[in-house]
DNA sequence: CAAACAAATGTTATATTATAACGTTGAAGA
DNA sequence: TCTTCAACGTTATAATATAACATTTGTTTG
């Protein structure tokens, strides 16, 4: 999927950015969610929770299903990750600043997933739920298909 | 969300729709799989497996998950319902025939769904793969809110 | 028609994903 | 320092889904 450049300097960045958040947000970001964040990160394939379990249990923690699910939802509500609900798996985000107008790319090759923001989506979608005088909260847009690395 | 006039009306011609379908194709619509489509068919609110299951216990069949799970893979690739993903849930396809382009509204109050096709929002989505020269097999779009009867 | 085969269903067991409920700990403010 | 509340620990279980193998039923073929 070619997501970044140096995948150590974007997990590092993506690192900051969420203490920076947090900070912000005056939330605590502990060494549970820190530690949870940085698992997620450690690939551009979306990580399952219970692969998380694991990768926490060789650590300091008492890990059991709560414990990784209470992390999550702490990340899913500060926007640093993301669920992938077709495939019930999480990922970290690009842009947690900017939750809006954005969907996934999943490549059913390489299982990578990127994160793409199009205004010309969401104008579409705007306009599709205008016709239905629907009023929209939330949006799940994910794209199975071939990557461009893996053609 | 008012998706039908009279729904009885709507279930028979969901029901006539899916044995001419699977008459043209040659595929066998037993007694199992017609009744599933039926069970999935009696709301617009989108069906969860095991509710399935438990109406089916009552009747004549012996109901243990996989034939549940069986009958709606058999409906899921003959384009009959369509999981929704983010709801595990499975809703009977308005157009059965025609499968593409389509993304489903989901109102969180009645708890409705409603299948919607829209070509700008194909296009859309077609221009933001090109821009990411991604290869798309399967989209999944599904949009929470409030539907025009529920506002 | 009967044998052979394939598709559908039955059955048992278990995998995977997620949450409820209650107890304990520890950081932050009064 | 005390109190309080959010975070985390722990046990149990709910909810969703599939694997594996046996049996039945329907279809094709000799």
């Amino acid at each position: 999927m070619l997501a970044c450049q140096d995948h150590e300097v974007c997990i590092e960045s993506a690192m900051r950015e969420a203490e920076s958040i947090c900070q912000e947000k005056g939330l605590r970001f502990t060494d549970l969610r820190r530690e949870v964040l940085r698992l997620i990160w450690r690939s551009h394939v979306p990580a399952k929770a219970y692969d998380i379990l694991e990768n926490l249990k060789g650590k300091e923690w008492s890990a059991k299903p709560p414990t990784v699910y209470r992390a999550l939802d702490f990340l899913l509500e500060t926007g640093l990750v993301h669920k992938l609900d077709s495939i019930n798996a999480y990922i970290g985000r690009s842009h947690p600043r900017d939750h809006n107008g954005c969907y996934f790319l999943i490549c059913t090759d390489c299982n990578e997933a990127k994160e793409c923001c199009s205004s010309e989506l969401s104008d579409a979608i705007e306009l599709a739920w205008n016709k239905n005088s629907f009023r929209p909260k939330k949006i799940t847009l994910e794209v199975f298909g071939q990557c461009s690395a893996c053609r």
